[in-house]
DNA sequence: GCATAAAATAGAAACGTTTCCAGAAACGAC
DNA sequence: GTCGTTTCTGGAAACGTTTCTATTTTATGC
């Protein structure tokens, strides 16, 4: 009995209760509090008058079960306590809460099958729409998967083709074309490069930047120094470790995303080494604060509360008939004082 | 029409196609798929073939109605895109999933309107269980909101009188104590303390604790440098700047949760102070990550995790019929590098 | 084999809405 | 007045389950 029993609570107040004391039929009521047009002023007058006495809520549902509408939006990431997510994830809210819709928060766990089982229950959820970052954009199943949601679909910084979904995308190559041409222009050519899988457009992407940067600046490209796995911080750390202390090892590193910038900087740490001086160290994606802690870290940065904002509005806009659309979000390479550094040798 | 139509997607399979699919009556498939013990090997056998082979999932609003149990949660906190509170959410929520329930995420945004209005959108949606940090704990319609809900509520680090809830609460003034006596033992006695409203347990007891310093190492309280208001950054920020232009300007500073030590950092950089050097410093309550930054601050630590993983347990304990409980989180004080500084001039 | 109890099943009544349908009232036009 | 339209209202049928009650079947003890 999961609902407790409540001392003398009376009874909660349905709909046939309002009814009863307006004198009227039910479906009147209903009628009325929908804002159906044909009513008249006295029954509508009478109604809310009932309604407001009794202090009636409509039970959620109820009306889901008759409508099929539930007014909830789904929303799936690999870990709500990353702060970027955090932040799209709060700004999405609000703009959903806004518009009368509530969200269902799932962590993923960066896990395929996890995600897969929390999809699964938003189904049967009969959520309105979803707004997802994907572990994998590849997985046989997975346009099924979301197929039979039956329900449209916003995915975040993910591709995945043959789709009928709205993207919010990073520009990433811009932003991190922009931090290596800076770091080779400062006479870096040993960069480091740790993200997260190719399955997943966010690391093709700021791969393609990365060589792009060393094609434009036409220095070769430093194939065993870029390290593609996962996104979290022990995968971060590890590498890390590894290609700091490779024999001929990187003068600088860009981190992508935020749980491979925590790993990279606690590896650095461990290893004895200090961005900004032992190398050049450019973290993709920025920690909230980034600009105030003592050190001064460079990023590419790009807004997570304009991509909370914007897969809240397509999601909106879809549910209400509209079609998918891509928004493309621009990336921004922001220099601060870790960009110097790790040429101490080479000045001399 | 919330839902699209789908172009051939076949209307979803219920609990009436099982049951002809199967020869049997309806009653007896929700028999089998609710575990009732009144069911013979044979029937349990075909019923769970029919339902595997059509794929049927019950519907969950029906079931809803029905039976009163949601299988979800509300969570209530200020902002999830601190990264604190991310934390409790993430493993809060994994721990809710394990035991088959779901969790709605609501933002207060700090706003005691909007908190009561999303209590009251919860209560709609009849949530099994409430986990919630309240914005004030001296509301006056409070109670009475949070009873209507009908359903066991645990608060996180809250304490509101007359309510039968459990509460998860920080043993801050413990570590705030310590911190605050390291400080003065080093010498200081003008030290700064920036938290929130005094309308919370949490500012209460770090106060408590900050207070209890100075009297058991026998120095005056420095009422002029304590202040209280609220949580956000702003404040933090705007106060830090008011306190160390003060003529007689403080020589250190504790920070009070994630917002307002956001705030004060900025602040002291606007100023032009570096904690560990300028100022001595100490915040409440940790970044992720804040060990491994370039420069190393003090910190008043409490396990986030652990209070996202005692919540859920709470909670789940009360709507199997448990009775409220209020569980204590230890905090500690851990010095690091910004715990030095800013008694340079003294020293000569 | 027969009464009796226990186990298994079917049928129907909820749960609280929305929405369809039919009919009543109101209205103007003739 | 009668007729055809509108405008409004009431009744009832959904929505897809769970659960209560009644009935049938099976097992048990003698």
């Amino acid at each position: 009995m999961p609902r407790s029993k409540g001392k003398k609570s009376s009874a909660p107040v349905t709909i046939h209760d309002v009814a009863e004391r307006a004198g009227v039929a039910i479906s009147s009521i209903s009628r009325v509090l929908s804002g159906h047009p044909d009513v008249s002023e006295r029954m509508r007058i009478k109604v809310q008058k009932a309604a407001d006495e009794l202090g009636y809520e409509p039970d959620f549902f109820a009306q889901s079960l008759r409508s099929g509408a539930t007014k909830t939006i789904g929303f799936i990431i690999r870990d709500i306590s990353n702060p970027f997510f955090g932040v799209i994830a709060q700004c999405c809210e609000q703009e959903l809460r806004k518009a009368g819709y509530s969200m269902l928060l799932m962590n993923s766990d960066g896990d395929v099958a996890t995600e897969s089982i929390n999809i699964a229950q938003l189904r049967r959820r009969k959520i309105d729409g979803l707004i997802a970052s994907l572990v994998s954009e590849d997985i046989p199943e997975l346009n099924s998967t979301l197929e039979k949601l039956n329900a449209p679909v916003v995915l975040l910084d993910r591709e995945v083709v043959g789709l009928n979904s709205s993207a919010i995308l990073a520009n990433h190559h811009q932003g991190v074309e922009d931090a290596t041409l800076d770091l080779i222009s400062r006479g870096h050519n040993r960069i480091a490069f740790i993200s997260g899988s190719t399955r997943v457009y966010t690391t093709r992407d700021r791969l393609k930047g990365f060589k792009s940067a060393f094609k434009k600046a036409g220095v070769a490209y430093p194939t065993d120094l870029v390290s593609l796995g996962k996104f979290d911080a022990e995968f971060g750390e590890s590498e890390t470790k590894r290609l700091f202390t490779l024999k001929d090892r990187p003068t600088a590193l860009l981190s992508g995303g935020i749980g491979s910038t925590a790993g990279a900087m606690r590896g650095l740490k461990k290893l004895g080494l200090v961005p900004g001086k032992d190398l050049a160290f450019v973290a993709i994606d920025e920690w909230p604060m980034f600009d105030v802690y003592g050190q001064q870290f460079s990023s590419v940065y790009r807004d997570a509360a304009m991509i909370g904002r914007e897969a809240a509005a397509a999601l909106l806009e879809m549910i209400s008939g509209g079609s998918p659309r891509t928004i493309m979000v621009e990336t921004h390479y922001i220099v601060r004082d870790s960009s110097s550094g790790g040429l101490k040798a080479k000045k001399k």
